[in-house]
DNA sequence: TTGAAAGCGCTAACAG
DNA sequence: CTGTTAGCGCTTTCAA
């Protein structure tokens, strides 16, 4: 900056008021300072900039998801991004694979670089660290799950009615042995869809077969082996339940073969996944919509950077059962 | 700082010592001012930091995509996350929806952050300006395509052979009306694939009836409405080959009716997508592993930032013809 | 082993 | 309309 004032024959504070654009500079004068700016090949330092403009934002928030592979937490993302361009903000990634401590990491890395705002979908344990860091001005929003020990905005889905309407789905179409095919049972949304899927038998006065329930289930093969198990069973499920995408696409790598005819077993999964619809039979799936999940987050972000000091919000958007097929495989008369 | 400093009783340069863990402070003194920076809750300020400590790194790299909704790039940013966190550093990223302006917009934001590389999948148009940024220190590597008018690390795939692999295939088979569903021509790994498929049916002395040539397809609808219309034509295709795989699903879409029978017309698709195994039949494709890409784009990055100053490099990985079912229709007898 | 002084690149606040 | 001065929070350099 200095060599362009010195090449426009000028002082430090006109490059600085050309460069960003204010008022009150000699279009003649800002002419050559520009001039100057391109031949030297100048770029404002934005660190500098932060440091001296101090309470000012740095146009920079943190988004932390679990797994940034999933299409799910990818779409999230993307919407979050095209919303941070609207503010003209840049946006730091991390995922946390749902270890607590990476999420620490990154969030301290994240911090570190003085970010505005941070959209987080928290791990299971405490979130403590994140209050420290909304003292000191950091904007928080959660998504996808709350954080334990934290008042912050959250955007959630109705996990529990989503499942539970998932559930009577089968039990109205008489299904009795539904198998229950889990992620990890600390996180909480998993945990809701749980609750779900057991109220759903409440409400006929049933109770499900513990024998038909597997929890933890890490990935796509997990879920795969924990399906076959499962319908190898002496008296296996009739219908199964998937706790999420990539458990339910586990489950349809068990299910559905291209060599041999598909297993008579009716499949709910939970999550909208690309080409659900073009499977045989097509997958009946209870579907939320990432895209204005990490809108709605950003949004909220955003308000809060912009002054909103209003309480803590809880946003639970609405998941939808979509009819498709799979989901109406009768149970086989026994 | 300033004040850890004074709770602690020492001075700033001690406390700087502590927060960097630099040798030369009496442990019973850094206990001390470890004490103060946990009970002021106090973090470095790494923007600060940076200033001073000139010609140092700032540990942020810029990650720019194409979508990073899209699958592919998904993949691909998060092993470029996996590499970052190795080297302790966090990454920026963008979307550029193929668009110049908004490349540059980003690239602009990324480097008045200072970072420290940029990870590029350019898209069309001349990319001057980031020979700017690489006069500045910052490194650059490209991926997915090379970038015009620029000198940097490359990480690319066989695109043209792989294409060509699949129409050769294809006419192996018997198919001569083999039709091309392709984006934008001005991507340059569509103009490959689009070369690929031309020297295919060169090589057995043919050339493809322009009849059945779609380009531009910009998303899986535009890709649907083109196969429609192609299958719709007095003498259709009885073969399709798709430049993506956003064309391919959106192919998939116009082929496979859960309700009616499948178009008898085989299908390969560039790219792997998730259940392309599970329909019926199995979607044949040419696959290229974006875990690898973006792994291998990280590595050359890193090598750079470390002080490789060796000439540009061009990696060239492999791609894989995955035959499945939908590439080995026989055409119907005429 | 610790501290004081200087300054990174920039902008706020005030002069001219 | 333009310039001067001071200082953001930290680290480098040198001295004690």
């Amino acid at each position: 900056m200095r060599d362009v004032a010195a090449a426009a024959g000028v002082s430090l504070m006109t490059v600085s008021r050309v460069v960003n654009g204010e008022p009150g500079v000699q279009p003649e004068t800002a002419a050559r300072v520009e001039r100057a700016i391109r031949r030297l090949g100048y770029q404002r330092n934005d660190m500098a900039r932060q440091l001296r403009r101090k309470g000012q934002l740095t146009e920079t928030i943190g988004l932390l998801v679990d797994d940034l592979a999933n299409p799910f937490f990818a779409a999230l993302t993307r919407a979050v991004e095209d919303a941070a361009r609207l503010h003209d903000c840049v946006v730091l990634i991390g995922s946390s694979n749902d270890s607590l401590a990476r999420e620490k990491e990154v969030v301290s890395a994240f911090c570190a670089r003085r970010v505005d705002g941070l959209i987080v979908v928290p791990v299971a344990g405490s979130h403590r660290f994140l209050k420290e860091q909304q003292d000191l001005g950091v904007k928080v929003v959660c998504v996808d799950r709350p954080a334990d020990n934290l008042d912050a905005d959250t955007v959630l889905v109705d996990n529990r009615r989503g499942a539970y309407q998932a559930v009577r789905h089968l039990l109205d179409q008489g299904h009795r042995r539904i198998g229950y095919l889990g992620d990890r049972e600390d996180i909480w949304a998993i945990r809701e869809r749980f609750e779900g899927f057991t109220e759903a038998f409440a409400a006929d006065g049933l109770v499900p077969d513990p024998a038909l329930i597997r929890h933890g289930l890490r990935s796509r093969a997990d879920a795969t082996r924990a399906a076959e198990e499962l319908i190898g069973l002496a008296s296996p499920p009739t219908a199964l339940f998937a706790s999420n995408d990539l458990v339910t696409m586990g489950t349809v790598d068990a299910l559905y073969s291209s060599s041999r005819q598909r297993e008579a077993v009716a499949l709910v999964g939970f999550d909208e996944f690309a080409l659900a619809d073009k499977l045989t039979p097509p997958v009946t799936v209870v579907a939320q919509d990432p895209t204005t999940i990490g809108a709605t987050a950003a949004q909220l972000l955003f308000g809060r950077i912009a002054g909103d000091t209003s309480p803590a919000r809880e946003v639970v958007l609405l998941t939808r059962l979509v009819i498709r097929g799979s989901g109406e495989i009768a149970p086989a008369v026994s």
